[in-house]
DNA sequence: TCGAACACGATTGTCCGACAATCTGACAAC
DNA sequence: GTTGTCAGATTGTCGGACAATCGTGTTCGA
C-alpha cells in the first residue's frame, strides 16, 4: 500500500470478510476496518453521486478522475465497476462508464421492486424477530427527531430511506436486503438528479408513523396497503419532477 | 485487443449496453455479440463453478488462472470481482478470491429470498402480460421435454432453475428478475457442490405442472401455497445433502 | 455542392513489469 | 508452550505501454 486517505464507511460490503471478523472468542468485540483503495473510491463516487456533484449523464473519465483521485487508473476502474454493478452508473463498450440516467423506465420498476421487498417485510412482521421490529421503530424515530431538528435535506433522505430498508429488514434475510439497498440506491440517485438545484425534502413522518401504529396493532394488511400507497406517491411525485426537466 | 477466444454467452449483461442494442429500427433482429475479455473469463469461471469442477472453497490464486486462462492478471482479477459480486466467490482482503461454501444458513437464506421474489410473480400472475405467461408455459414444457428425453443432468438442472426464473419474471421487473438471476446462480453453485460426484436430478415435472394449472385456472393463492411447499422441500433437501459432506 | 474516404486526437481495453504490504509456515529463542 | 524472526508466496496498487475503437474535422472526387 502506498498511501492511506480519509477512510470512508460503506452500507455494503461487497462480499469481503475479514478474519478478524468471523471468530466469536474471548475478544468479540474487537474489530480493525480495513478498507482497501478500491472501496474508499467507490465510497467518494458514490457519495459525489447521492449528492447531487456529477450530474446523470455525466461521462466519468478515468484518466482524469484518476488523476484526480490521486489513484492509478486500473484502481479506479475497479472501482467505477462497483458502481456499474450497483446501478449507479452504466457502461458502454469502448465508450466508458457514466453516472447512470434515471428515465421514468427505471423509476417505475425501481419502485415495483422496492414495493415487493418492502411489502415483503411487513407482511412478515408478526413472524420478525423483536430486535428487527425495534429497528424499524428506531429508524422511524432518528427520522423525527430530524425532522424536528430541522436537519439538512441530505440527512432527512437518507433517515428517511433507512426507515424502508429496515421494513426489508423484517424478512431477517441477508440478500433481501441486499438488493433493497441496492434498489434504493438508485433511488437516491434519482432523488439527488431531481433535486439538484431545489432541495425539498417534504416532511412524511406522518405517514410512516401511521404505518407503524398499523403494525403494532397486528393489522399487516392495512400496513401493506398503506405502503403500497405511499409507495406509488412517491414514484408519481418522482415522475412529475423528473418530466420537467 | 490482442486475442480472441471461444465465445460464451451471459445470461446477465453486467449494466453494459451496446449502442447497437438499443434502437429498434428497421433492422431489429440484428445484433451483435460485444464480448469484452473480462465477461469471457468470467463466464469461463461460472462455468466451472457450476459444472462442478471447482470444489467450494478452493482458493483462486491469480497468477496461476490468469496464466491458465491466457490472460493478464488485472483482467482476471475484474473477472474474479465480478464472480463475487454475484455471490458465487468470496474474497477476503489480502487473502485472495475463493469459491464460495454454502452454508446452511446462506442457503436457507437463498431459500428465503427466492420464495419472496417467486411468490411476487406468481401472485402477479393475473396481471401479467400475455407474454410473460407465455414465458412460464415455455419453460415448464422444455423442461418436460428435457425430462421425457433423458437430458444431462446438466440441462435438467438448467431447465428446471429457468421454469423458476420465468415466475418471477411474471413480475415484468427488470430489476426483481436480476435479482433472481444472482439468487438463482447462488442455488445452482450449491447444487453443484451437493452433486459434485453423484448427480441424481429428479423429475419434478409435476409439482410445477401443477402449479401452472392452478395460475392457469386463476387459483393465485393455492400457485402460492403449492410454491411455497415446493421450496421448502427444495431447501430442505439441499440441507440434508449438505449435512453429510 | 455534397457525400464518401481519410487522417487525427481522445479514450477505452488489455497487457506487462514492478514492488510494498500482508499472510503463511517453519524454525529458532526464551 | 509461547514468542520472535525470517523466507516464500500472494495480493493490492502503481506506472507505462499499445492496439482497437470512437468522434470529428478535413480532404477528395464526382
Amino acid at each position: 500500500m502506498r498511501e492511506q486517505e480519509a477512510p470512508g464507511k460503506s452500507l455494503s460490503d461487497n462480499g469481503r470478510m475479514h478474519p478478524a471478523e468471523r471468530s466469536t472468542n474471548a475478544f468479540g468485540g474487537l474489530s480493525l476496518e480495513h478498507s482497501s483503495t478500491v472501496d474508499r473510491v467507490a465510497d467518494e463516487l458514490r457519495r459525489a453521486v447521492f449528492e447531487g456533484e456529477l450530474e446523470s449523464g455525466t461521462p466519468l473519465r478515468e484518466v482524469a478522475l484518476a488523476e484526480s483521485l490521486g489513484v492509478s487508473r486500473q484502481t479506479l476502474r475497479e472501482g467505477l465497476a462497483l458502481l456499474v454493478a450497483e446501478g449507479l452508473a452504466t457502461r458502454e463498450p469502448n465508450r466508458g462508464v457514466s453516472v447512470a440516467r434515471p428515465d421514468p423506465d427505471s423509476v417505475r420498476d425501481v419502485s415495483r421492486a422496492r414495493t415487493v421487498l418492502e411489502t415483503a417485510g411487513v407482511r412478515h412482521w408478526p413472524n420478525a424477530s423483536e430486535e428487527a421490529r425495534q429497528a424499524v421503530r428506531r429508524a422511524l424515530a432518528e427520522y423525527e427527531r430530524a425532522v424536528a431538528a430541522g436537519a439538512t435535506y441530505q440527512e432527512l433522505n437518507q433517515r428517511h430511506l433507512a426507515i424502508h430498508l429496515s421494513l426489508v429488514g423484517l424478512t431477517e434475510s441477508p440478500r433481501l436486503v441486499a438488493m433493497a439497498e441496492s434498489v434504493v440506491a438508485e433511488l437516491r440517485l434519482a432523488l439527488a438528479q431531481i433535486d439538484r438545484v431545489r432541495r425539498n425534502a417534504q416532511d412524511q413522518a406522518g405517514s410512516h408513523r401511521h404505518l407503524l401504529d398499523l403494525l403494532e396493532s397486528s393489522d399487516v394488511d392495512g400496513a401493506a396497503t398503506e405502503l403500497a400507497a405511499h409507495l406509488g406517491g412517491a414514484e408519481a411525485a418522482i415522475l412529475e419532477r423528473l418530466d420537467l426537466d
